[in-house]
DNA sequence: CATTTGACGCCAA
DNA sequence: TTTGGCGCCAAAT
């Protein structure tokens, strides 16, 4: 039977997002590397900028290089929700 | 099916 | 330290 489990990778990006606890903080290349595709992190961007659903906190996703990042809400919204999670970023 | 798009990452200067 | 440029990949068109 092929039931064998295909989540499209954008599926396993959202999942792992979704498993972010508050106040914790991933790189787009750890989300990629966690959904199975270690040098997927530019797909990564480009899939959560996609994602407008409130249920992902897609907010929590932030750069290797120890920046914010973007956010389809606006960036300084994004760092005022890490800010107030209590993220260390 | 081919090309373009980007909320990235890393290195050299 | 900061900046520019190249590489990299899935999804959209």
């Amino acid at each position: 039977m092929g039931l064998s489990i295909e989540m499209k990778f954008q599926e396993l990006v959202f999942d792992v997002v979704k498993e972010i606890p508050e106040g914790e903080t991933l790189t787009y290349k750890q989300v990629a590397k966690m959904a199975g595709k270690p040098k997927a992190y530019r797909a990564v961007g480009n899939i959560l900028n996609k994602n407008f659903d409130p249920a992902i906190p897609c907010h929590r996703v932030v750069r290797s290089d120890g920046k914010i990042g973007g956010y389809n809400r606006g960036e300084s919204y994004k760092r005022k929700i890490l800010k107030l999670e209590g993220a260390p970023i």
